[in-house]
DNA sequence: ACCAATTTGTCCGTATGTATG
DNA sequence: TCATACATACGGACAAATTGG
């Protein structure tokens, strides 16, 4: 039961089993696990790869590969010089990584939108408890300029991802936060498409985020949590108008220019 | 408005920019552009370290920078002989991931009890029309074990974890199986603690996974939904009666045992 | 704004253990 | 069994960029 971290039994003997992987996860490890215990906070330096070299009395080239993985994994960054920094995940990352994921398993519109109908009401049920005054204006801005975007298919649908990204931020919780940006993401695409095609549906949805967003202003929580139902299902109504299939996976293509690029420096 | 994928602005003379990222990200770019785009699937050979050498025109070195970041990010694998493979991202590994950022974001237990209270019985409900047989089976066979594990805090917190993750595989939807993997990660030291110090726990779970179970066993939709409610809810409870607070985060201390390992090869 | 030291990105060559045929 | 191919790891080198005077 008490597996090691390789997944092997340990040994009973006067002797620890050695550790046979390679040296660049070693590294990386003895890393992360400085972050993970908290011994290195987010912002604290890490160190120079001569540093790294000197302690780990490994390689500069085995250091640059376990940096790598670390850097892949979000724990460190570097700041614009180029200097290592411990770091905490950022969401967008993730979320992006995410998303990847699900276009990579073939993941259906069904799937998503049930997904959705889970996470997107409880969203706008507990932003109207713990929305703060910026978040509500940066709302009112969003609407503001959905209004004038009508014509624009693309805009809108650019505006009613990020519509629903504040309301996760006004929900005042960061797992739903997390949970939902990837399908934000995903839906994008679609919605863009919905905009061009059927005619009322960018009346439609604007007309639905100003009454989540008044529902959420007055704190009326079972307004808020009913009017998204009604947006979510609104959604899939357009897309089986289209002619779409809720089975059918989502496309890959789109997500060639979301190959989100490293955000400026981290924290000081 | 088209930033490009380094995040500047594409310029409108003859030329277009120079791409001045390192060699080792554009080796991974390209790779992972493959892979993305179809051409590479799942399981297909990506060659030898030489091989890549040889294609991209780099040094062994940078070639293998570029494969640590690729391996990471779950998009390639070595098989037993250490050769390289285009891979799916493994979910186990995602979710590690996700639960780890949650963790080091210091989120509280109100917001993953929240999210959990959005996801849960959404899966038990999408159960009800969507479980297969062997998951049905796979069910059944938790809660024998957990009946007989009700003296083993540790145990049943396991298989806790299990029966929702079950739940979650049931659910016939891999979107909120994803969703709510690193919500049952995080939960189950909690779910430990209560099964050892709330004498009442043991049982109450156990009754409320069998009605759940046996709702969806039945395809009562509005049954499994509102018993995982209670079940939930019930969670709460025992966590207050504990004298914890919601707004305590998660404690890092855990995450020290959950570095889940690679697993074996992917797909063929 | 110039200079010297540091640091990263990249390359080369080589040795060693292991897996495959 | 043996030869080959391959991944891991090491040492050393140099140019470009960055830092810190």
């Amino acid at each position: 039961m008490a597996a090691l971290s390789d997944g092997t039994e340990p040994a009973d003997g006067l002797f620890g089993r050695i550790d046979h992987r390679p040296a660049y996860q070693r590294v990386a490890e003895a890393i992360e696990r400085e972050i993970m215990s908290g011994r290195l906070a987010p912002g604290a330096p890490i160190g120079t790869e001569a540093d790294l070299v000197r302690q780990f009395g490994v390689n500069r080239s085995t250091v640059r590969e376990g940096i790598r993985m670390l850097e892949q994994s979000g724990l460190i960054q570097r700041d614009g010089s180029r200097r290592l920094f411990a770091s905490l995940p950022r969401y967008t990352k993730l979320a992006s990584r995410i998303s990847r994921a699900l276009v990579l398993h073939q993941v259906t519109f069904r799937e998503l939108w049930e997904a959705t109908m889970a996470i997107e009401p409880m969203s706008a049920e507990l932003a109207c408890t713990h929305a703060r005054p910026e978040v509500l204006d940066a709302i009112a801005g969003n609407l503001e300029r959905s209004r004038r975007a009508v014509g624009d298919p693309a805009l809108l649908a650019e505006l009613d991802t990020e519509f629903h990204a504040l309301i996760g931020r006004a929900s005042g919780n960061r797992v739903i936060e997390l949970s939902r940006e990837p399908l934000g993401l995903l839906f994008q695409p679609t919605s863009h498409m919905l905009a061009e095609e059927v005619p009322v549906a960018p009346a439609r949805m604007i007309e639905a985020h100003t009454r989540v967003f008044e529902a959420i202003r007055a704190g009326d929580v079972a307004e808020a949590g009913a009017w998204m139902r009604r947006h979510v299902h609104d959604f899939r109504r357009g897309f089986e108008r289209l002619g779409k299939d809720l089975e059918q996976p989502v496309e890959r293509l789109f997500h060639d220019h979301v190959s989100a690029r490293t955000p400026p420096p981290a924290g000081r």
